[in-house]
DNA sequence: TTGCAAATTGACGTTTCGTCACTTTTGTGA
DNA sequence: TCACAAAAGTGACGAAACGTCAATTTGCAA
């Protein structure tokens, strides 16, 4: 899956390429990044991987960092409508934890497995977190916390701790979870989702 | 405090600015990463820190990634003690769980005097949690948990997710608390300390 | 003191960078 | 359809950083 979210008009053929080369390049980068490891990647890797001259790719990018933005940003643009959906659908505080969780140990996991015939330890999700859409997927989360709060659903907390708590419990249970074999979804969720909840007591094994 | 956990002989002139050098170059590179960020700068640009030749730079390190790596070995170095500390005075789980992580947010407030660019932007973008004392440190922190669950000081929870959601929360919070002013890092233990023990409700502020 | 190994030095060839003058492509309106 | 302007692509070029290495300096021990 490594469709970006590429929203509109196909129109005019102008756009057309300049979308089609910005993708190319991402997606090169993506496999050069994967081949050789983000530090030891160059500019230059990057488009030997697309049919593209080496000016070009400063016409799209200042750098091999914002390359690298891009595809981070592209991810949590990717991921929001998803975030989004699990709120819209859950019928309870708990319930919004529980998938939410879910659906982002589900995106890692697909966002991983196709990654890289090399398995790579190279890319944990430590990612930066000021990009755009990284940015709105912090918002998102800590809105939807403040309005669990707002509506009595949950304690009164400091909204920002908790939403950078979740999603340092996020990145670090699920890198753990893709170190394990098979990925269990479903028991990395409990676990965190119990943890949020009730604290030790919740996370404790169900066995 | 940017002193290195030395440890052992300073004996022989040799040896001695052999260590005096690896240091004169951590040092540098600290400055450096503060002041240009950790992408722009250059290995140039840390030994230029130094009054040593650039041929020199690479009889201690094969490149600027090996020396962060090294930065952050050593302040996991550093860090490990000031946990077993925490430890070993403990008199209850709660306690333990509470002076680990004022430690940790003490030892980070301390760690990020230098001024310069923002945090985010000092360090690689891919960061590697596998050098030798940050696994250490993870292997501590997973040690403790493990004794705590044993002796029924703790429910019978996952401890490698426990511990891994521990470190997640600790930097994401602990960043999160670097961004506020004053820094105020009792508050931010009494946050994740509740948060892990009763859940959203021991998270609940306290005013 | 002398001799040798270890460490330092900075100049050098190599690689990558980012730019820019030039070419090709695309859209537009006559 | 054609002409022309704006937009985008190209690759060669100078600048900058890289990593190496022969020559030199330094430290140690005989």
């Amino acid at each position: 899956m490594s469709e970006t979210a590429a929203n509109v008009e196909p129109v005019g053929k102008r756009e057309k390429t300049k979308v089609a080369n910005r993708q190319a390049i991402l997606i090169a980068a993506r496999a050069v990044f994967a081949e050789l490891g983000y530090e030891a990647a160059t500019v230059r890797d990057i488009i030997r991987g697309t049919e593209l001259a080496s000016g070009t790719f400063y016409n799209y990018f200042k750098s091999k960092e914002e390359v690298f933005d891009a595809l981070a940003d592209d991810g949590a643009r990717r991921f929001r409508p998803i975030l989004r959906m699990a709120r819209e659908n859950a019928n309870s505080f708990a319930d919004y934890l529980h998938s939410a969780f879910v659906a982002y140990f589900h995106f890692i996991v697909q966002d991983n497995q196709l990654e890289g015939k090399p398995i790579e330890e190279r890319r944990p999700h430590i990612l930066r977190m000021d990009t755009p859409e990284m940015t709105a997927v912090y918002q998102e989360v800590r809105q939807s916390l403040e309005d669990a709060i707002a509506h009595g659903d949950a304690p009164h907390v400091d909204a920002d701790y908790l939403a950078c708590a979740c999603i340092g419990i996020a990145q670090e249970v699920g890198s753990a979870m893709l170190r394990r074999s098979p990925h269990d979804i479903d028991a990395a969720a409990d676990f965190v989702t119990g943890l949020l909840l009730k604290g030790l007591l919740g996370a404790a094994r169900k066995s």
